[in-house]
DNA sequence: GACCACTATTCAGTGTTACTATCTACTGGT
DNA sequence: ACCAGTAGATAGTAACACTGAATAGTGGTC
């Protein structure tokens, strides 16, 4: 992947599986699927994993292991009412942040800051 | 600062500091007090500069040692075309992502994901 | 019954980035 | 002599995504 989405990814990828999760619950497998069609093509299924342990670990989802008909137990993970007030203050900051690079984005091709 | 806007502004801040740079030739002093104005209250000073020293190795922009009137000599930064192209990439990588993201923040208030 | 593809998760080690805290250095005013 | 404002540098830390590999279960095929 390039170096410049890897790092934007950070600290979006989080909000992206957390909306993800706010749609419906998921699991690992299913949500690396996911993110390759949405265009992440490259985001490796460890990096996935890693972030659903952390947001576990933060209590911002709830956890179920059930059974699959071809393969291991999948772990199932919910957003729970923290994940909840965690994802709105995602959007907070995202929004923040797109104002803002809006902003530059036109700027640019006018006459600069003042 | 929280948690959140430090990991997203990970990959951006070079961004929101190159496009600031296509406006117009800046030093780091004046890029931060900047940065404070438009609401990124705390980014610390050290942050800028080593952000500054890091584009400045990949031959992003050109430096020029300006005396001040009032303090130590400015380093004065200049976008060239290398830094140009780079920030072309990082406006493609950046429209990338907000398309996933506002589809999201439009789908969690409906039926979630199919 | 040995092998392979697909499903599903975990983990150790690495690189990059922003933060904290501190230090140096120059000017002007009190 | 001291301090505020200007200007930059740096060592150490935390967080995150990536790489690469390992483990484990199911079903099909030769």
């Amino acid at each position: 992947m390039g170096r410049q989405m890897t790092e934007m990814l950070k600290g979006t990828l989080e909000g992206i599986v957390l909306a993800i999760l706010a749609g419906r619950s998921a699991y690992g497998y299913e949500i690396t699927a996911w993110l390759r069609e949405q265009g992440f093509a490259d985001i490796a299924e460890g990096t996935v994993y890693a972030l659903l342990v952390r947001i576990e670990q933060r209590g911002l989802v709830d956890v179920e292991k059930v059974p699959s008909e071809k393969g291991p137990p999948r772990k199932v993970y919910t957003l729970n009412g923290e994940g909840r007030d965690y994802l709105d203050e995602f959007w907070r900051t995202w929004s923040f942040l797109t104002e803002r690079l809006e902003q530059l984005q036109h700027q640019e091709h006018q006459e600069g800051i003042q």
